[in-house]
DNA sequence: CTGTTAGCGCGTTCAA
DNA sequence: TTGAACGCGCTAACAG
């Protein structure tokens, strides 16, 4: 609510309306040295700065970027949201960050709020797996990538971790146990709901095949542990992989909870958002992202599309590798 | 960029903007039941939206709230604004989140760059100790409410940990320990910088008295490392005190590398933005603070004020308890 | 019950 | 070199 008008500024620097846009803008080149300065000192010393949104109205730029995430409190987003931001700032661009709460339908409304605020651009991490839920944005015309997540088919701009690839090499790992696995178990949160997890599944398998891989969802705690107790006294020795890095917290909790000896018992491995894993006894084996150079990539990506929006006719998948670490865990 | 406006729509309703406008602020009070309904149709099929910048501009409600953090990959901060927007988003209000990166200069140009956008109030995590230099803002007719650090004097309403108590309880288990403490080693990052720091330091120290106490600031990691092992060989029993969660992260990695342990050699304790330092033998025992409680009282009460802007005669210090987890590393 | 009109704060012709 | 006038999309008097 900068009090402040253009009007009034114009008005105490003797110039109209006009010849003060025209300052602001740069436009110095048809106006007098003289009204140049004067106008310069009165609008230093009444401290004006133009309102955006009437800007924008007349521009249609408002320099507002729409980002929807899924959940705020992740750490993987937290990072991915400091790649975005440190790329915008460099380019003058304001962030409108949105939680969809891994709902669709919040998802859709609040993308739609963004829309409303006419943003300029959007990066979204779908709840969605199909690319035709978000047509009504191209509507808009306003440029969208995505990220972490995969749509089909290929319709917009994505960048993503090259998960399935990692998790295959992760699961290659296994070979090389001292003591031989005899089953991995891979668990996850809902599991088909994303591109993400299923193909970090698919890369797991590949990889310890021909192991036989189990899939456990993770509902609460408790199940976890006793289906982990019953493999134990079967005499199995299990592969453990979190799909993420709360699942892995989860598993390691379960883990200490049992007592069980790491690699002895149960192998365990993952994807740590944390980067703490390293630090548990006895250091897990893990696959670190990269979120914040993803956001970055993303962000990058979409400002060129904002800039030329002609070149958005092809989808380009970028898949950026992870790191994997190796520790004691397996 | 909706670019469906409202005059096309009403022509297309056969109706005036006017009308059309009261229909969509549910003004049905003055219309008769039929173009109430056929305007309804309309909208629905062209599937069409107001912008909001325009709205504004002639409403001066933008629905937007300005957020300004200091950190955002930081843990305590995600927690922040997952409260933050989870009660926002009830009532209907957008996000546009900016980061200082600890930086005053930023942070200030940011500030403004936020009033530019006319949000309606600003959450603002401060990099200054100085109320006054945020009165530009208030000069602006903009509410604001400060979270997580406090400036001085009083002059915003403010939401904050119980710092200088939790850690003064914290301190005091020291007496508890079955091998006694020699001293305390408070490590922190730049501690005089920010309220927070300070008090937590303060409390501690008034917790562990008579105790001498040590403070560290946290360059890299090799000097605070040299100062555990001199201290060891010096015979010293310190309670190592971590200011915040990336601290405590530096300080556990150290003792794991001089394999040290705790709480033979030295006892660990501190702020845990993670929760994470339950499962890092032996347990670490730790301050948990409620980021996520702390952001929704300060988004209600910024609701609040912008409801009721003359309630901001006096402001408030809201201080939130932490919870203190008791673990065996002290 | 509905349309006409006048701005909100700014950028941009078109004349002067 | 400058200013008057119009319009961006919308809301809100004021008429009718």
């Amino acid at each position: 609510m900068g009090k402040i008008t253009i009007q009034e500024v114009a008005q105490a620097a003797g110039v109209s309306k006009a010849t003060l846009s025209r300052f602001l803008n740069q436009n110095y080149s048809h106006m007098s040295e003289k009204t140049r300065q004067r106008i310069a000192e009165t609008v230093k010393a009444m401290d004006y700065r133009p309102s955006r949104r009437a800007q924008s109205l007349k521009t249609n730029h408002s320099r507002l970027i729409g980002i929807m995430i899924a959940d705020i409190s992740n750490v993987y987003v937290s990072l991915l949201l400091k790649g975005i931001t440190s790329y915008l700032k460099t380019r003058d661009y304001q962030t409108l960050i949105m939680e969809s709460g891994n709902s669709l339908e919040q998802e859709q409304q609040q993308l739609n709020q963004m829309l409303d605020q006419s943003v300029e651009g959007i990066i979204l991490q779908p709840n969605s797996r199909k690319s035709s839920d978000y047509d009504f944005i191209a509507a808009a015309t306003v440029p969208l990538v995505l990220i972490d997540r995969e749509t089909w088919p290929p319709q917009w701009d994505t960048i993503v971790t090259n998960n399935f690839h990692a998790s295959y090499l992760l699961g290659q790992q296994a070979q090389w146990s001292l003591k031989p696995y005899t089953m991995g178990l891979v668990v996850s949160e809902n599991i088909h709901a994303v591109s993400t997890r299923e193909q970090r599944l698919a890369g797991f398998i590949e990889g310890v095949a021909p192991l036989n891989v189990e899939t456990l969802e993770l509902q609460d705690i408790a199940t976890l542990g006793d289906r982990v107790v019953e493999l134990v006294e079967q005499k199995e020795h299990p592969l453990i992989f979190a799909n993420n890095g709360q699942v892995l917290a989860a598993i390691l909790q379960i883990v200490q909870t049992l007592t069980l000896k790491i690699p002895i018992d149960v192998g365990v491995a993952g994807y740590d958002d944390w980067n703490w894993a390293g630090l548990v006894s006895p250091g897990i084996s893990t696959i670190e992202q990269h979120p914040d150079k993803i956001g970055y990539l993303a962000s990058q990506t979409l400002v060129k599309l904002i800039q030329s929006p002609d070149q958005s006719e092809v989808a380009r998948i970028h898949s950026y590798p992870a790191t994997i670490k190796l520790r004691s865990s397996i």
